[in-house]
DNA sequence: ACCTGAACACCGTTCAAGT
DNA sequence: ACCTGAACACCGTTCAAGT
């Protein structure tokens, strides 16, 4: 049963692997449970952030050996893997009920915006990786249903569903560590564009008090109105 | 001269410092600089990805005790910051010359998508703070002066620039660590698709052998499209 | 004035030894 | 059969001591 080349987290190969063994494994009554650390890990993880979140300080909080946690779980990155899929369940929260389906996908996808801006520590694990665990699966079968039953072919649904997540995981990504919204952080953005050459940034110099000023809210809002016009177009 | 709170590396606050300092820096002749240090972290770093990118290792590339590297550099994360702003230097190609704005911005697009699916390690890297890099900025003037050019405001212009620079990072992101293109992982991706559950994945398990086929490229070309659809929408 | 060996306080992971 | 103390081989960072 020992492996040479160990199956990396997140991988096809590994969701397969581990919901074959499900099943079959023991399934005594006992205080430390896979579920149990995957959600001790994520409330971790969203409170203090990824570099707090170290396999002693879960056992602390779980109060148990460090050595304990390898009996469930393999290693950190599994570990993260598995606390993700929690998450991606807890953000992808079902919309409410009679929208037209253009209100329904732009809710859910400030929803799920939403969510990861109120927990930044999670979006860099939000990788390729996290697509195949059975919450995103979830998440998948029920936005490829809503884009079928508009008149979408399965290729066109699954690029659409695609397109629309790729884009709300990176409108959190590339706006990790900055508050745009913060006067400070605009005041000092401000200065820094002022403070350019202008023979070689003309624009950002000219215009630095309007760009300094401007969100992550606009971009987000403008690219998430040009996939909705898309699939509106191909409709038709 | 001492923060009793450190300036977090690249903020707006950081890089106005940096910037600052850089004329009055010591510049004497000597073996190891700033530039050097960044250029080895680069190239280590997309190499043999983060986690081989120690301080020890630079140290030992560069022939330098570890502490030597302490004097150009504050921290790991400050120089992860001026590595990631050498990246996007290198993966903001200009565009040929004597193509409209549709096909350049496309060029553009498919230009940085094609860097960073070629050097994966950096991705996790391009957070909001990497925007105000110099590299960025060049590449922001840019986009900024196309935009205007062809009739966009400001306003628009930035959110349009910043929405496609969203999209792509997204796209790289939120395709980590999974080969789409891969024969083996589209098969064990039809394997775990045929294998859930028909009465809660319905069209999943319906069309496992399609859907396990799907690649990153049909959902970033999708949205790439729609965006590039809706200038053209704003122009008239 | 400049550089660095050696230490400090951490990591993830393993396994022999306990119960 | 199950658990874990203690170790291993690493980290980033600091600073007294060298030259």
């Amino acid at each position: 049963m020992e492996d040479a080349t160990p199956i990396r987290a997140g991988t096809a190969a590994w969701w397969l692997a581990r919901t074959a063994n499900a099943d079959d494994r023991p399934r005594r009554r006992r205080i430390l449970s896979l579920d149990l650390i995957a959600d001790t890990a994520l409330s971790v993880l969203d409170a203090e952030g990824a570099e707090a979140l170290t396999m002693r300080r879960l056992a602390q909080q779980l109060q148990c050996s460090q050595a304990s946690l390898y009996r469930h779980v393999t290693s950190r990155d599994e570990l993260m893997v598995l606390a993700m899929d929690r998450a991606v369940g807890l953000g992808l929260e079902p919309p409410p009920e009679g929208l037209d389906w253009r209100r329904t996908v732009e809710w859910q996808a400030h929803s799920f915006r939403d969510f990861l801006l109120a927990h930044p520590g999670l979006v860099p694990f939000l990788r390729g990786t996290e697509r195949l665990s059975p919450s995103s699966l979830i998440g998948m079968e029920h936005s490829l249903g809503r884009f079928i039953d508009i008149g979408l072919s399965v290729r066109e649904a699954y690029a659409t569903a695609s397109a629309f997540a790729t884009f709300v995981v990176g409108s959190v990504q590339f706006n990790l560590g900055v508050d745009t919204a913060s006067p400070m952080e605009q005041g000092l953005r401000r200065r820094l564009y002022e403070g350019l050459d202008p023979d070689h940034y003309p624009i950002l110099v000219a215009h630095a008090d309007e760009l300094s000023r401007m969100g992550s809210q606009e971009e987000f809002e403008f690219g998430l109105a040009a996939l909705l016009d898309a699939i509106e177009a191909r409709l038709r």
